[in-house]
DNA sequence: CGTATTTCAGCTTCACTGATATAC
DNA sequence: CGTATATCAGTGGAGCTGAAATAC
C-alpha cells in the first residue's frame, strides 16, 4: 500500500456535487441500516409516514406524495401488507383503486421506525450544531424546491 | 389525478437524510448529464482529475485516492484507454502494477470536462449565494471527514 | 374512445463481493 | 508463506420503462 492519504486532487476537491453525493451516501447508509434492524426500508417508512400524515390514499396518490415510483410502491405495499402494517381494499367509488390504510400495528411500527431514524440521524449529523443543521436543511430545501425541475 | 401537491408528511419532512438524498440525486443527475454529453462519466472524471493532480499511479493507488472500487476502476480505465486519454503500462519495479498515465489528449479532455462540470454545478447550486455555497461545502466536508467511518 | 390505476417483467446504473492469476 | 495487484463474474438495491389487464 503506497497511496492511502486523504488528499484529493484540486479539480475534484472543487466538485461540491461529488462531496454532496458522498455525504448523502454515508448518511443514507447509516439511516437505512437503522431501519433494516427493524425489518424496514426507506420506501416503507415513507409510505407509513405519509399514511400517518394524510390518511388513507390510493397507491397512485401515495406514489405522487412520496415520489416513489408506482412500480416500487407495489413492492413496498406488498411487504407492509404481509407484515400487517397496512390493509388494501378496493375503492367502492372507483374500483380501479386500492385504498391503503394504516393498521394499529402499522402505527406502532411507524413510531418505532421514527424513533430509530431520529437517533440514526442525530448520529449522522452529530458534527453539526443545531443551528448549522437548520441552515443545511434550509439550503437543501431551497435547492430542492427552486431547482425542482432539474 | 387527485393528489399531486407538494406537501410532505410531518414525519418525512423532518428527515434531513431524505432531503439530502433527494438533492444529491438531483445534482448528481445534472452533473452526470453534462459529462455524458462529452462521453464521460463521474468515475472517469475523477480518475483524470486525480492523475492530473498527483501524476501517474497504479490502479490500486487511484482506487484509494478516488474511493472508486478496484473493480469499477478497471472499467473506467478501459474506457479511458480506449479513448486514448490514458496509457497503462506494467511497472518495471513491481510487475503486478499497471502505471496509469495521462496523455495529452486526456489532459485536453479533462479541461473540457472540468469546464462543463463547473457550468453544470453553477446551475445546480444557483439558488445559493457564494458564501452559502461555501458554508454548505464546509459543513459537508465536516460530515465526510469527522464521520468518515460511518 | 382516451385516460387512470395496479401489476408484472425487465432494464440500467452503481457500489460492492468473491474468486482467480500473477507477482512481490 | 502471506499479501498486493489487476481482472472478471456476479450480486443486490434503486430508479425507472413498457406493456398488460382492468376500470373509469
Amino acid at each position: 500500500m503506497e497511496t492511502d492519504r486523504n488528499e484529493v486532487a484540486p479539480l475534484l476537491e472543487r466538485q461540491a456535487s461529488r462531496l454532496l453525493a458522498q455525504v448523502a451516501q454515508m448518511v443514507t447508509r447509516h439511516t437505512a441500516a437503522a431501519l433494516e434492524t427493524l425489518g424496514a426500508n426507506r420506501n416503507e417508512f415513507a409510505v407509513l409516514a405519509t399514511l400517518d400524515g394524510f390518511g388513507p390514499d390510493s397507491q397512485a396518490g401515495l406514489s405522487r406524495r412520496t415520489n416513489i415510483d408506482r412500480s416500487d410502491m407495489v413492492a413496498a405495499l406488498a411487504g407492509l401488507e404481509a407484515a400487517g402494517h397496512v390493509v388494501r381494499q378496493v375503492d367502492a367509488n372507483d374500483r380501479r383503486r386500492n385504498v391503503v390504510q394504516l393498521t394499529d400495528a402499522g402505527r406502532a411500527h411507524l413510531a418505532q421506525l421514527a424513533a430509530a431514524l431520529d437517533q440514526a440521524q442525530a448520529e449522522a449529523f452529530a458534527p453539526l450544531s443545531g443551528s448549522e443543521l437548520d441552515q443545511l436543511q434550509a439550503m437543501l430545501l431551497r435547492l430542492r424546491d427552486r431547482h425542482g425541475g432539474l
